[in-house]
DNA sequence: TTGATTATTTGATTACAATCAAGTTTTGTA
DNA sequence: TACAAAACTTGATTGTAATCAAATAATCAA
């Protein structure tokens, strides 16, 4: 819970009142290690925030090949934004790696909320702001030519996730095959 | 302007009171040919919106190789939201490829009008949304595995890109060498 | 603990796109 | 209209990562 609160705290000043108010629409639950959490295609009813363990999303293109495009760990969102603010079908499926908790809170009560206290609508475009950056760079990190280079710019911006996670989804975060990245890894 | 009014009510049934105080703060700007727009490392001061013309974004990279990100047609938006709504610097230039009129607004006089109509919170909530939602079809599109693929994906998409932008722009786009992106349309 | 499944490594080969190098065509402009 | 610059094409070669194939290592569950 204070993972959240950090979260929180560092897009804006919370008020006690505030925090109540968004303690009271916070709710948990834990989920076993391989648990789907949500669906490619479904409408996003939660938006959740990781405070134990680790989270896959994912997508299967046209041809059934997965693509992992994002790793959740404790002290981040889990919420596809696109999806979430309009209600429309998510793209991504999102699958624990690991035993995993996470906060959560309703389409409506977020949107309740945010009514409450509009001065949150900063808040939210400050989010959705820092997600289209990360994207960004994400994009960026997949026009960096060479696998060795992204694999270290990886390893450099993410090391707890090389140490947590199968290297095969590694492999498929960072659009290569498994053996390039296990060379890539030993050097060769 | 009727692409204007066409792309904001497309998202939200605008007033007339509405639509007056848009227009208040909506200035028109012509644009030769190869004019800079914008620089990366820049704050961006203005949002803009493309009438007539094309503009080309694209960053540099560490080794000063260019990278086209995006194409700006008319009636589309041209501002990094990331960049606008937080002001923080640009990461990346826009030019123009034709002769360019813009609709613009500035930071200011943008959230003056927000503040004026906060109803339009949810209005760009959902235009970041949707820039979200491009961002993520692009990232597919840089992973499809083959050049040809990604280029029929462009043609398929953007018809009018392939025939108003110069080859080796699209090549950059779609992250190919130029004389691969020239075999492949080809049909080599 | 053991067998089974999953994860990872290593090797050999192949396929594909980048690069280098000329040419040709098109466009803009003096 | 003619010249120069830019845009585009084509060919030959090279390098790199994918693929195929197999072995080894680690993890999980009965």
């Amino acid at each position: 819970m204070q993972h959240f609160i950090d979260f929180i705290s560092s897009y804006a000043d919370v008020s006690e009142k505030e925090m109540e108010a968004m303690l009271a629409i916070v709710h948990t639950s834990s989920h076993k290690k391989h648990e789907v959490l949500h669906r490619q295609g479904s409408i996003l009813k939660r938006a959740a925030f990781v405070t134990k363990g680790a989270v896959r999303s994912y997508y299967i293109d046209d041809t059934g090949v997965e693509h992992t495009t994002a790793f959740h760990l404790e002290r981040q969102p889990l919420v596809p934004f696109e999806s979430f603010t309009q209600q429309t079908p998510v793209s991504l499926n999102a699958i624990t790696l690991e035993p995993t908790d996470l906060l959560w809170t309703s389409h409506e009560e977020f949107f309740g909320f945010l009514e409450g206290f509009p001065k949150y609508e900063k808040v939210l475009r400050h989010i959705l702001g820092s997600s289209l950056t990360l994207q960004n760079e994400q994009m960026r990190l997949m026009r960096v030519t060479s696998p060795r280079e992204r694999y270290e710019l990886l390893c450099n911006l993410r090391p707890e996730v090389i140490q947590r996670v199968p290297l095969k989804h590694i492999a498929s975060y960072l659009g290569m095959a498994l053996e390039t990245l296990s060379r890539v890894r030993a050097g060769k």
